[in-house]
DNA sequence: TCGATAGATTGAGTCGTTTCAAGATCGGCT
DNA sequence: AGCCGATCTTGAAACGACTCAATCTATCGA
């Protein structure tokens, strides 16, 4: 691979001059910049981007790291940071912790060898490394934290209003004549969690409907986990509607009825945080809480951008809420009489 | 950010000495080893590995250019990469070329700047680049296309076996009692379109099926421009049932479907290339060509490193072919009586 | 014609690490 | 005691680009 030296003697200048054509900083006279140039196209020079940031100590490259690429969520995060990043000059690497924290501390640690100068990060589940992230930010690092906001972590995020999206879908459901709630929703762990579980309680409140503690199941966000705690709830304290606060949480709901053989929503209504697909092409379509993901992705990185230009600032912790909308479809339609007998 | 000079000072040592410690490759006195992890310890000192990278020039780093984040294939297809990767030690950086060839040029571009050792690319539609690509070889950078490949590019390939895969849905179709069978497809310029054809005219040739050249639509990738074609071709043409080669086509069939009123598997067969999403919790279930995609990016990622540990092997291109599955769900089942009238 | 000045060009030092050759230390053996 | 070799430790030279201070060139006015 050949070098700014390699370039200069060809074009019969210094290196100097090189680097100032390629950076632009000083100005070149045409004839010697024509012959720079002419040069570069000649030995297919790529300036080395590592002695580059060496040297300047800047990098131009921002991390993000995700705890599950597959889930549609986090694609979306993705590009909307990069568009951020992109119209700043800056390069988004993205990296995937498949949720688990060993991972997660490993990634950190190499992004911050590799020297990016921002991350954003959706911690995985578990312990959120508050320790590793405090020592980033002391060192000159910024972190934003997208989506799961850890506890006890003083830091910049972006996510969604969680109490009013939960509140919102809740409310709809008993709009929609369903009375007997279910609560399907992740780890108690999770402050997203809690907060939307926040929501459900005001939604009740609100219309004065009682809060029936067994109609809520904290799980984990393992599918199949859901469905049997689904399954479970179903045999004893036949709920007639189920919210579920989270992607993953919503499918075991799903699977879960159709094991059943419930019908939404003649048998029982069913709202979900997260679109789970294509959610309007099948029947029934699934009415769900539409997280701004490309947004929450944009104005984090847009936070991160900032604290990079201006590291000098008192960092009071920046949190940006942005607010879900409701996608109503089949699932939760008013509740009609069966047209042939179901059991229920 | 503390340096190996910081350290090997609090440590009262040389930088060589630290140097060894951490790498590991001179054997260091006990004593003094311990003397230099605590003072790592102390100063949360993380090396430079651009500083590394530039005195070694290795990066430890593999790039994947993907055209579409959120195409549920591409996520897996990283996975298997990133997996492959770390299993070498190395850190797999993902970008995202929003399917712009330019945008992917500049991918390239950055991608070489910043040293990665080796390049996934699955590429962006439009002409592919192949002259970067086959400078970027020349200059000791592999390059593995995954996904679709490229013509007139003598490169590395991995993909799934698009005409066998092709061949076997539509067999599986004619098995189910459909005759008339639409190909629903993208670009002829790609080479995966044109071997899905290729699949789909054997298997009506061994049913000894007369080919019917207005049953093929060949298309964008654009899901509503598909749809308009479909429902042109359900006006005039009346198949019974569709193939549709790739996901964004299949979505346009369904679309169709929806708008037409038609049911499947009742009215119309249909299969398609690709998961949709979570294609057995809807009804209809989707029948679905399923790509091995984690398997995709697993073996090109190997194929690659392989390609790194031994640069000065003679490049006959390997293109690996890995095979596909049908899942066989609702919407291919066979035809059976409408138990209502239902147009047709 | 000459000096001053603005502008273009150059070259050396620097970023933080690895690595090689050379120096230091130590124990064992004659 | 003195020497040898093995083992550990050190210091300095790279890697490739940026950048500052210094040098060079040309232009213009006196």
């Amino acid at each position: 691979m050949s070098t700014i030296k390699a370039v200069a003697d060809l074009a019969g200048v210094s290196v100097g001059t090189v680097s100032h054509v390629m950076t632009g900083s000083v100005p070149v006279s045409e004839p010697l910049r024509t012959r720079v140039l002419a040069a570069i196209r000649e030995l297919d020079y790529h300036p080395n981007h590592i002695a580059r940031s060496l040297k300047t100590s800047r990098t131009r490259t921002l991390g993000i790291i995700v705890p599950d690429l597959t889930i549609p969520f986090f694609p979306q995060v993705i590009r909307g940071a990069e568009t951020a990043a992109r119209e700043h000059g800056y390069t988004l690497i993205a990296v995937n912790s498949d949720d688990s924290g060993p991972r997660q501390k490993e990634l950190l640690s190499i992004l911050r060898s590799q020297r990016a100068e921002g991350i954003l990060l959706a911690v995985a589940a578990g312990p959120a490394p508050v320790g590793q992230i405090t020592r980033m930010v002391q060192a000159g690092i910024p972190v934003v934290c997208v989506d799961r906001i850890p506890d006890r972590l003083v830091a910049d995020s972006v996510s969604v209003q969680d109490s009013q999206a939960a509140q919102i879908a809740v409310e709809h459901l008993i709009e929609m004549g369903y009375r007997r709630i279910a609560l399907a929703m992740g780890p108690l762990a999770l402050k997203n969690e809690r907060r939307r579980l926040l929501g459900y309680r005001r939604a009740l409140r609100q219309a004065q409907i009682a809060l029936e503690r067994s109609l809520i199941w904290p799980g984990n966000l393992n599918t199949a986990d859901v469905a049997a705690s689904c399954l479970e709830c179903f045999q004893h304290r036949k709920p007639d509607a189920v919210f579920a606060t989270n992607a993953p949480t919503g499918l075991g709901v799903l699977r879960a009825f159709r094991d059943l053989k419930l019908r939404t929503p003649e048998d029982v209504g069913f709202v979900t945080f997260d679109e789970l697909s294509v959610d309007d092409l099948f029947s029934p379509a699934v009415t769900t809480v539409v997280q701004p993901a490309f947004d929450i992705g944009f104005r984090a990185a847009e936070i991160l951008l900032e604290r990079i230009a201006q590291p000098e600032l008192p960092r009071d912790p920046i949190s940006v809420r942005l607010p879900a909308s409701l996608r109503v479809r089949d699932t939760s339609r008013s509740r009609v009489e069966p047209c042939c007998a179901t059991q229920n």
